[in-house]
DNA sequence: TTTTTATATCGTAATATTGCAATATAATAA
DNA sequence: TTATTATATTGCAATATTACGATATAAAAA
């Protein structure tokens, strides 16, 4: 067989494995990272940054916009993207809870 | 072509995508809820707990600890896996570090 | 309307991941 | 030594991801 049983595992497990495989590609990682040292945020200039075709980076958008990690506005012929804060957010609970958690832990 | 063309990317960018690789499957994020809510954390009790069969888990036990997600200790016959407090401190402070730069955005 | 510009989608080849049966390893028990 | 127990590795089929050329869409400019 193959791929993932998701169907075995709770809905919160599978969300949380989602996102992070949107962040589980160098050039997904790069985009975040270009995000945050531009103020403007264009498809077109990350097209430039990177060494992927025009489709490919378009493709990544896509899954850290289904992932909730970015947010695309259309601001006329092209769209400005930007990192969604409330997801950033949700990531820094998820980690801290489990170190509040390790504390009480053997290792 | 297909695959990751990870030689254009930096080495941390490819090691940030690496780490959150390892957390991109929900067996995966499973066994780190489980870690958390065991004391006593033997590879045995999640093939117990999970249902997949005992190579699969520990393919994916060997992937949590390649990324240093999770650490493990001979103790007799069986291993005892728990969380490597290191690497959380590591992820917490990512997306802080995210967060405080998103503060002076537009978004 | 036609052209240009910016981004998205389709189709598909190359590569990677997932899951498990079979088997191997390695420590302890009998 | 021969089980037994716990975990790892191998090999492979099923499935998913990645990358991009070709093409589509959609808004603004000419």
């Amino acid at each position: 067989m193959g791929a993932s049983k998701s169907d075995f595992f709770t809905e919160e497990q599978n969300t949380m494995a989602n996102v992070f495989k949107a962040l589980s590609h160098p050039a997904r990682i790069a985009i975040i990272q270009y995000l945050l040292k531009v103020d403007s945020c264009i498809c077109g200039d990350i097209v430039n940054e990177l060494p992927l075709a025009q489709p490919t980076i378009s493709q990544h958008l896509k899954e850290l916009k289904n992932a909730n990690i970015i947010k695309g506005t259309i601001e006329g012929t092209s769209i400005c993207y930007c990192l969604n804060p409330e997801t950033i957010t949700m990531f820094e609970g998820y980690f801290g809870s489990i170190s509040i958690q390790l504390q009480n832990k053997c290792c």
